[in-house]
Order: structure tokens, then C-alpha cells, then sequence
DNA sequence: GATGTTGATGAAATCCGTTTCATCGGTGTC
DNA sequence: GACACCGATGAAACGGATTTCATCAACATC
């Protein structure tokens, strides 16, 4: 019952453990009879190594892990897809940690992958992502960083000396800007986002930047924010119709929100883009699947997890790399906006 | 920089390694006086006992693993979210396993989790969804069920003996016929799966069997087969609407299709459920951000995977369940369906 | 006062691999 | 023929925890 082992095969081969580490390993010369007989046996009875010994003496496990908030949010899967598949190629298994955007469980998490010993962390989105970050929830990442490999993406802890790589997310902004402005827009609302996240505020500055360099903004009454959910997105938006003098654009946080704001635009009664333009963030598999297709910022999200895993790898390696990356966004206009009515 | 270990606690604080461990596992009396001087010092190192000499000796890591086919679906981090937060409660981290519907790719995170010693797996989709499962990959389930614990996911490896739990898909197949004939809907055709599945055939048998109660049918050529991507439905469904007899109501094999379906049918210009009711499947959140909202069958995700992992701690604890756990599915009734035209 | 029990602790074995060091026979070189 | 070197192999240390067993003092019991 119990597992066999490399000492279960030796006495079996009538050689010594050395030789059966060797033969599994091929880490030094063997004869070939020897080695035929050593992998018969090893056949024979299906011998699967330990890793938990082998990681214990190699101190490397061939484990990475990830943590996350929210796994049901269709970002973050296209993100994880990216970052398994190259993982994956280069030997790892991926350890997923889901927090539900609970900072407490990122801790947990971060306690438990480091007696794990996992050779990196990829640490995506949560408090990296805050707009002020508690300084005892940086000062953990930091020293966690002391003693393994963390790749931040999409965000950063000030002056930690962590790698991170993200997308630009205030070019995006911009571009989904110039693109309403472009189509004559003048009255644009943004939608959606917890104000304390950097991914809601960083956009909502890229866009007021760009409006004022046109004379313009976005009043205090258009700036209508939530969560990152489909139904946030809907009452927002709901709310902002209701008001005296509806925008003629909705620039969302994302394209959750954004189908929650197309649903709310048309109960209204209203057409899009007929009388309302609106755009997502993100260009989730969504995106092209609701009507009318949603024009929205790709941040090329397979990309970004395959680049996170490509520069965990380097550090875990111990190369050298640039401490920051960044993704420039794509906007992928779609069917939701088009030129203002007059 | 090697990071610390119980040796050196022990040395520091003047006692032997076997205190130290009784004072990390509260294994055996300490007195206070001993206690608080050992975690005096391992506090001040921020010392964290090496989890993997650990399991070696305990015979459980404290980690258990999902193989999946596509993360990128809607439907299965919906599954994850349910299986990682009960997970996380009973102690276990979570290896996520994606393989792209990849068989062979199935069989190397097998080996792989099993040299890692994780505690359990759970095989959720994939070659247990065969219609039929070549003998080798049952056998190599089969084998890899004697050494650890397994629950199949929406599947089975007939006479393995293996544990499953699944969500009843025949049954909801009859709920959405019994739902489009009580609309008075007597032409049915079905979209969408790759007809090698069972999630696809098992739909399909349903459906025809409960259509042959009331002398009706779906002829082959209102079976549209393709895989589970929402481009496969629209392609499908336009196949079906360029039909000199088009149907007027139809079954996808899960919501993403049946998205596909709607896109292919509102290009065509015309109505839902004016003119084609059509019905999805699994309840994704898709279903209800979708314009019309998708009537669906619901299989309880969340629950399945939750359920999951339950199933999978009772084995490890070496308790004993019930072999089969059958969730029953229910009919979501939104705007995507309505009465037959006349 | 002898014996038994409990509390507190340490020494050493154990888990299962990898790796260093040593040994030994055989071959090539001068 | 002496020496160096290489191929093939084994013995033993090591990694970092847990756990069994032994020891010893203090205290209770009769």
C-alpha cells in the first residue's frame, strides 16, 4: 500500500540508490545493462518519485502560484490562461489563490505559499492595486519579496524594488477618450469601480487630463462609481439616465459594468449607439458576445500573464530583468459608439 | 539569506528541536515559560517551518488539485470559486490544472500531482465527458485512483468505481423541452458541443426522448454539432436559419453557444422570442447580461464544486460516502423564449 | 518509603530523495 | 612498469521537519 521507493527499487535492481537516483536523473554516467534493469523495474511497479524529497534537497519545487481576486470575473481567467500555458512549458504547476478581494486572505495566502515554498508569486490586482496602500500590507509583500521571487502585475507597492508589468491603463483611457471625443462627444460620463482601486482612478484622471486640454470634464455628477459588477454598472448607469441632462458617452471601467450599462440604457428606452455611446475596458470574451458588440480597450490579457511568467522565471533563474513593463492598450471600436446626436 | 530553520530556534533558544516542534504544533505540554522564549525567537526571525519536510514525513501536503478543460469558459471558474473557498476552509491549497481539452496533457498533470503527493484531485470534465473513453485513459484513472483520492466531475470512467458528482443534464434537457412544447413549440432543433461529449449526446438523447412521447423529433438536419465556443453557435445557428423550414425554437448546449445562437439570429433580423425562442445552459453570468436575458437550465456551480471538494475530504479522511452525488438542475426561465409563432 | 503517574524535555530515528566523496578496475601515456 | 585518468558504482551525509522512546524531577498514593 504504502508507496514504493527508491530504496525499493535498488534492493530490487541489486544496485544502490545512488545508481537508480542516476538512472531517474541522468546526472552521471551509468552502464546501459545496468540502466536497462533499473527502468525495467521502475516500469514494472509504476515508481513515481517523490518530489516533497526531492524539493526538500533541491530547494526548488517547480511550483508557482497566483493570487488574485476575483476568478469569476472573466479578466482574470484569460490572464491565468496566459500566465498556466507558458508556465507550464517551463516545468511549473500553478498554485491559484482566489481571494475574493479579501486583503486578510491575501496574507493568509502569502504565509502559506512561502512555507510551501513555491518558487515564485505572481500577485495580481488586490492591495497592489489600492490607491493607498496600507503601509503594514506593503511591508509584507516587500519582505516576502526578500525571500522569494513576486511579480506584481497590474499595480505596484511604491519604492518596494518589485517587479511588476501592466498595462497602461491611463493610455488606454485616453484612447477611449480621443476615440468619443473624435465622434463629436462632449457630455461623457464615466461608470463604475471602487474608488479606492488605482485600476477605477487612474482611468478617471487620464480622462479628466484629456478633457481639460478640450475645455472640458467630467462634472462631479457623471462620475458614477461602484463596483467592478454587471449590476453596479446597470444601477449606475440607471441613476445617470434619470438625470436632468444625460451624457451622450460612458466611458466603463470595465466590460462588466459596460454590459451592465448597455442593459440599463436599453430599458430606458434608448438605442446605442443612436443615443448613447458606450465603452468598455478590458475586451473580455463579453465584449464580442453581447448586442450590440461592445468597442472597448484591449490590454491584451493572454499576453500579460504569459509576460508574468516569463519574468518570474527570469528572477527565479536569478537573471537579470527590467524592474517594469508595461502593455500599451489597443482600442477595438465595435458596434457601442458612434457620433454624437446633435 | 538560507532561510532559518527549527534547528536554529532550537539553538538560540536553548532546547531541542522536539520543543520547538511541540511549541509549533501544540503536540504535547511546553511550560509557558519555555513557550513564550521559543516564540519570542521565532517571532523576531519571522521563522516558517518548511511545509514540504513537513509532508514528507506526515504523508499529506495540505493540497489538492483541479484538472479542468477551459478556465476561459464561464462555466468553470464559476465551479473553481465553489471547490477553492471550501477548499480554503478545510486547509487545502489549490493546484489549477488547464488543459485546453488536451487528453495527453490530462495525463501529464496526473503524474505530476501525484509525484507532488497532493492529497486529492478533483477531474472535472474532460476525457470522463467522453462518449467514449479509450480504455488506456480509463485504466490510467483507474490506477491513479488506488493511490489517491478522486472525484469525478461531470463524467464518469464506467466500472472504475471511482467517486463522481454530477449535475443531472438529462433531466435538465427535459425541463427545457418540457418548457419550449408547453410554449406550443413543435419545431426543435439543438446547437452547439462537440457530438464526441457526453454533455452534448446525453442533452441530445434527452431531448428526443421526451420529444418522441409527443410523436415529435429532431430531425439531422436540425442537428447542428460544432464545439462550445460562442463562435460555434452563431455559425450553427446561421447554418440552421438559411434551412428552407427553419425551426422555431432551439437548445443550446451551454449558454456560450446559446449567445452565439442569439448574435446569428438578431443578424439575421429577426426576433427573439418574437420569432426563435432559444435556451441555453449552465446559468452562467453571461445568461442574465445578455440582451434578451437567456432562459437556461441552472446546474448550481457553485454548489458542484463545494460539493467537490466535500466529496474529496470525506475520501481523504477516509471516511465513507456515497459513491454518486446527482444535483438536480433547474429551468431559468427569462426573455430568450416565449410562444410559438403560428 | 516504595511505587506509580504526570509534566517537561532531549536524543535519535524517520520520511525519501540528491549529492559528495571514496573505491576500484581498466585503459592510455611516457 | 608507474602514474594519471575515466567510467561505474556504493556508502554516507544532508535537507528540515515530526515522532517515538528514554530520562528525570516532582508529586500523589498506599
Amino acid at each position: 500500500m504504502t508507496p514504493i521507493t527508491i530504496y525499493d527499487i535498488a534492493k530490487e535492481a541489486n544496485v544502490s540508490v545512488s545508481t537508480v537516483s542516476r538512472v531517474l536523473n541522468d546526472t552521471a554516467p551509468v552502464r546501459a545493462s545496468t540502466r536497462e534493469k533499473v527502468m525495467a523495474i521502475i516500469e514494472k511497479h509504476q515508481f513515481q518519485p517523490n518530489a516533497l524529497a526531492r524539493s526538500l534537497i533541491k530547494k526548488e519545487t517547480g511550483t508557482i502560484a497566483i493570487i488574485l481576486p476575483d476568478i469569476t470575473n472573466p479578466f482574470f481567467p484569460e490572464v491565468f490562461w496566459g500566465a498556466e500555458n507558458e508556465a507550464r512549458d517551463k516545468g511549473y504547476t500553478f498554485f491559484l489563490c482566489n481571494t475574493g478581494g479579501d486583503h486578510s486572505r491575501e496574507s493568509e495566502y502569502l504565509t502559506i505559499l512561502r512555507e510551501k515554498r513555491v518558487d515564485g508569486i505572481i500577485f495580481l490586482g488586490g492591495r497592489i492595486n489600492l490607491q493607498h496602500c496600507p503601509e503594514e500590507m506593503a511591508q509584507e509583500l516587500i519582505e516576502a519579496g526578500k525571500h522569494l521571487p513576486i511579480v506584481l502585475v497590474n499595480g505596484n507597492i511604491a519604492k518596494s524594488g518589485l517587479h511588476r508589468i501592466y498595462t497602461d491603463e491611463a493610455a488606454g483611457a485616453v484612447l477611449a477618450t480621443q476615440h468619443l471625443l473624435d465622434l463629436g462627444h462632449r457630455e461623457i460620463a464615466f461608470v463604475g469601480g471602487l474608488k479606492e482601486m488605482a485600476t477605477t482612478m487612474v482611468k478617471v484622471k487620464a480622462i479628466q487630463k484629456k478633457l481639460k486640454e478640450h475645455g472640458l470634464e467630467i462634472p462631479k455628477e457623471r462620475l458614477m462609481l461602484g463596483d467592478f459588477s454587471i449590476d453596479s454598472g446597470k444601477e449606475q448607469m440607471a441613476r445617470l439616465l434619470e438625470q436632468q441632462n444625460p451624457p451622450t458617452a460612458v466611458i466603463c471601467v470595465n466590460d462588466y459594468t459596460a454590459i451592465g450599462a448597455i442593459k440599463a440604457t436599453i430599458e430606458h428606452g434608448l438605442s446605442i449607439p443612436g443615443d448613447i455611446s458606450i465603452v468598455g475596458y478590458d475586451d473580455t470574451p463579453l465584449a464580442s458576445a453581447v448586442i450590440p458588440e461592445l468597442t472597448t480597450v484591449s490590454q491584451n490579457t493572454y499576453q500579460l500573464g504569459k509576460l508574468a511568467v516569463d519574468l518570474l522565471h527570469d528572477l527565479i533563474g536569478g537573471g537579470k530583468t527590467k524592474k517594469q513593463t508595461a502593455l500599451q492598450p489597443e482600442l477595438i471600436v465595435r458596434q457601442s459608439t458612434g457620433p454624437a446626436r446633435r
